[in-house]
DNA sequence: TTTAATAACATGGGAAATTATGGAAATCAA
DNA sequence: TTGATTTCCATAATTTCCCATGTTATTAAA
């Protein structure tokens, strides 16, 4: 399964529109189940991401995924309905138009602080949709925090965890 | 599984096409679990890398692994995201042309300081492409930090750390 | 074992398709 | 009707695809 990788900036117009860029289109094509040739795929934005302030898109596939996690948590446990109201209730399905644009409603806009510009960026199995400007501040906070911490081995490390368990089993 | 091996350098067009050595295709080819004869391997290319200024390819499944890894970490936690910013926001899917060659765009030319020249380096699971005068820098930083800490012999018996691991256990 | 034939490789240029984006017409809702 | 939204069309820039060529490596033949 393909995944969502790198960055994109693209403009947004006085609509709302903007272009998704085109390789999330082919993730998104091969996340939609009822997708083929010819036609619109449909994915997931999901607006209710907390402490950060960007839009997410997932594919159908993936936000399913997401959304088994979340029934596994006991029906009507406290848990399991702020999930719902994270993932469910704050999210909205966008279609991919003919031209590759969706459009990022009066609401999307506010809550994301974008303007005239987004910047997209691929986490794997999802995709963030950012203002430019607030991007490019996240990800200096990140490596801030990397070098700030000597974290930037630690961090790769963790991906020994593979190799560290096989040896103990 | 065959590794990447050795050094090489091709011309980069003005339209940014390199070829790709013939060596490390036969192993992006193997690498690619889609790939057959008469096929256009992909890849991926990480460009995130901190502190070094280079591109560094990867095999499909070797990237899968390590995507894997990324994958058993606790979604939304703040280690799974920062990965996933360096391995996947940072990254780009690669497709070897018919003629072996791919595209470094204008964004990645810029990152990795490369104008009209490349210089592949084989670094076994995954490989590196330079600007060549930086490439040159890095190795004799390399070669100095050797010396200086008189390591020559000292690195290779670093080649027995596994075998005292499984001592240990 | 030298020479000829063939295949594979690195590189250049142009044609064709795709992408991002703007605007106009058509549709819908109030 | 009128404002908003959606669909459709147009276009420039980019990216991809296809073909051509000189060079090197490999194989086959003499």
């Amino acid at each position: 399964m393909r995944r969502f990788r790198g960055e994109a900036g693209n403009k947004v117009d006085t609509k709302g529109r903007v272009s998704i860029p085109a390789p999330f289109r082919r993730v998104i094509e091969e996340g939609d189940p009822d997708w083929s040739v010819g036609l619109n795929p449909n994915f997931v934005i999901v607006y209710g991401r907390r402490n950060t302030k960007c839009l997410e898109g997932y594919s159908l596939k993936s936000m399913d995924d997401v959304d088994n996690l979340v029934s596994r948590l006991p029906r009507y446990s406290k848990d399991r309905e702020t999930l719902e109201r994270l993932l469910n209730a704050q999210s909205v399905y966008a279609q991919v138009d003919e031209n590759g644009r969706i459009v990022l409603s009066p609401k999307l806009r506010e809550i994301s602080n974008i303007t005239d510009k987004a910047t997209f960026v691929g986490m794997g199995d999802k995709f963030q949709i950012w203002e430019p400007d607030n991007y490019i501040q996240d990800m200096a906070l990140m490596n801030k925090r990397l070098s700030d911490n000597n974290l930037e081995e630690e961090i790769y490390s963790l991906l020994d965890y593979k190799e560290n368990n096989d040896r103990k089993i």
